[in-house]
RNA sequence: GCGCCCGUAGCUCAGCGGAUAGAGUGCCGGCCUGCGGAGCCGGAGGCCGCAGGUUCAAAUCCUGCCGGGCGCACCA
């Protein structure tokens, strides 16, 4: 059991000898270590109800659990309970993390539940920025702690492989290869400048010669056809430096041909949530409490992006995903909410779809700050990054800050191969373990079984202090989760290799009699929650480093 | 103007109803002849943007204001 159930356990217990029942049984680590190892403000929940003060009900809760076996001490200090743990009590976790071995923090919340988490769905206009890289890690990574939870993830690509981006892109191609046979046509208004269609353009120069002088229907259905499988391979090779594989890819035209945009207009028509004006069709969103009102169906009779979204969420749903994550930048907040309106006027269940909302990404580096445009071609690829930084280090910098705060992605820090950087103060302390290990194998101080070793000795400030924070584990991941904040995550990680550390300085672990097989057995602990955390983030735990 | 997000140590950021607000980095001062010194210990450094309100209790919730980001297309 875990610490936190069987705090709550206990105070359960006597508050039924004593007739109090609480909405809830709060358990929290004090700030200060004088005040315990957990702490309860259950009192205070109880104040008014019993009509008492919280330290006179802390009093009696305390003295009652006097004689609980888990604890050496139970206090009530200002209203608060301050729980003192047996050493004997940390010594059974640390056991329970070792037979739970890499199954340690999985669960069970999501089983038997469909989960999608679909993001990047980057247009294949260009390769991916450093902008996708950080959706690209934040979903991977969501998708993976999802996955931890019990869920069945899809990991899913949104294609928008048509509509006007696609031809402007296309004609941004079309001029490059104009200028590779020395016809100076300009870059379309609106149009894509990246270098990135330059080699593709010279390379169409030579193959077609001067097939296509004009930009008429044929060009753009050829220059089309060639253009959007050369992006996708870039945005593939992006991806694969930064370690995503998607298991669903999604064009925006399976949905047309499903017909969901028919059935969706159909129903929203039904319930009176749609008008025509100037030849389009649009969905009442302002009378419900929405800045304006976005069109559905353009004079032209061509579904906005907007619509074909709202049928692919229809479609999620039909592809029977019990609950959908949506992973976007903070540009898609006005569609995110019109998105929502009209799934709710569908009747779709509260609750389905959810967004992990997150903000931009600036690079701090030698050249000082960047913003990025792929239009105007002004971009760090991310391909490019991940070489520049490796894999490691960049999906780490990219998921360590909150999705909702601007991250700062300090370029320089992340290369550096020293403590500083988070990344390998993490790594180190599971390489430093392993290196411990193969020591000890050397000496011949390993123990056969380490489950089966005494514990007691285990009895520094440090060690139980690490045996509490391997204890919070399985809890991080699930708050990860509910936050849609794998940041906490990697603050755990930083935590427990900052209390670790400085142990390893001070207390030896090699040669200590019998405190050896148990310190050996602390460290198999913090490298298996180590490795374990690494691992959903996608960073390696290596050996040796 | 409207909507959403963010203003916490010099810098980058955690904390988002509870007890003296934390970490990393930077700065200052000490250590370091053993399992990986790619370190370790200590110190200084904060009207938690501002002003009200709710609460036994507010960095945390509510309102207003100020500052920054993003969006407000028959683009995606």
């Amino acid at each position: 059991m875990q610490l936190e159930a069987l705090v709550q356990e206990s105070i359960r217990s006597v508050l039924d000898r004593l007739g109090l029942s609480p909405p809830e049984i709060p358990v929290d680590r004090p700030p200060r270590r004088e005040l315990g190892d957990l702490s309860s403000r259950v009192a205070f929940l109880l104040a008014k109800e019993a009509r008492r003060s919280p330290q006179d009900i802390a009093n009696d809760l305390a003295q009652a659990l006097s004689g609980h076996p888990a604890f050496s001490q139970v206090q009530a200090v200002q209203g608060f309970l301050n729980f003192f743990l047996r050493p004997e009590t940390l010594h059974e976790v640390l056991r329970r993390v070792l037979r739970e071995d890499l199954a340690y923090g999985k669960g069970q919340e999501g089983a038997g539940k469909k989960l999608q988490v679909e993001f990047v769905s980057s247009n294949p206009t260009g390769p991916l920025t450093i902008g996708h890289g950080r959706q690209a890690a934040l979903g991977d990574v969501l998708a993976n702690i999802f996955s931890e939870l019990g869920w069945e993830v899809t990991r899913e690509y949104y294609l928008n492989d048509e509509g006007r981006q696609i031809e402007l892109l296309a004609q941004s191609l079309w001029a490059r290869y104009r200028q590779a046979l020395g016809d100076p046509q300009p870059i379309p208004e609106g149009g894509y400048h990246g270098d990135y269609l330059i080699p593709i353009g010279q390379e169409l120069a030579e193959r077609f010669g001067n097939a296509y002088p004009e930009w008429n229907a044929e060009a753009k259905k050829v220059f089309r056809n060639e253009v959007v499988p050369r992006m996708l391979r870039l945005i593939e090779e992006d991806l694969e430096a930064i370690g995503v594989r998607f298991d669903v890819w999604t064009r925006e035209g399976d949905i047309i041909r499903k017909g969901l945009v028919d059935e969706v207009l159909q129903r929203l028509r039904e319930r009176g949530a749609i008008y025509e004006k100037d030849g389009a069709i649009w969905l009442s969103a302002k009378t419900h409490g929405l800045g304006r009102d976005p069109v559905l169906i353009r004079s032209d009779g061509t579904p906005t992006y907007l619509m074909v979204d709202i049928a692919y969420h229809l479609d999620k749903f039909r592809r029977g995903f019990d609950w959908v994550v949506d992973v976007q930048g903070a540009d898609h907040i006005e569609e995110q909410q019109q998105v929502k309106l009209a799934l709710r006027l569908l009747g779709l269940p509260e609750g389905f779809l959810s967004y992990c909302l997150h903000q931009f990404v600036t690079l701090k580096g030698a050249e000082g700050i960047e913003k990025m445009s792929t239009r105007a071609g002004k971009f760090l690829r991310l391909k490019d990054l991940v070489d520049e930084v490796g894999r490691d280090a960049a999906r780490y910098f990219m998921v360590m800050r909150k999705p909702e705060s601007h991250l700062v992605f300090d370029f320089e820090l992340a290369k550096k191969q020293s403590l500083e950087n988070p990344v390998y103060y993490v790594q180190y302390a599971h390489t430093r373990i392993a290196s411990v290990f193969r020591e000890a194998q050397a000496r011949g101080e390993l123990p056969a079984d380490l489950l089966s070793v005494d514990l007691s000795p285990l009895k520094e400030p440090e060690e139980l202090r690490l045996i509490m924070e391997l204890d919070r584990f399985p809890d991080v991941l699930r708050v990860c989760a509910r936050e849609f904040g794998p940041h906490l995550l990697c603050e755990y990680l930083e935590n427990l290799a900052g209390i670790f550390h400085p142990y390893y300085a001070r207390v030896r672990i090699l040669g200590q009699g019998a405190a050896t097989p148990a310190r050996l057995a602390l460290l198999a602990g913090i490298k298996l929650v180590l490795f374990r955390g690494l691992s959903i983030l996608g960073v390696r735990a290596p050996e040796e480093m």
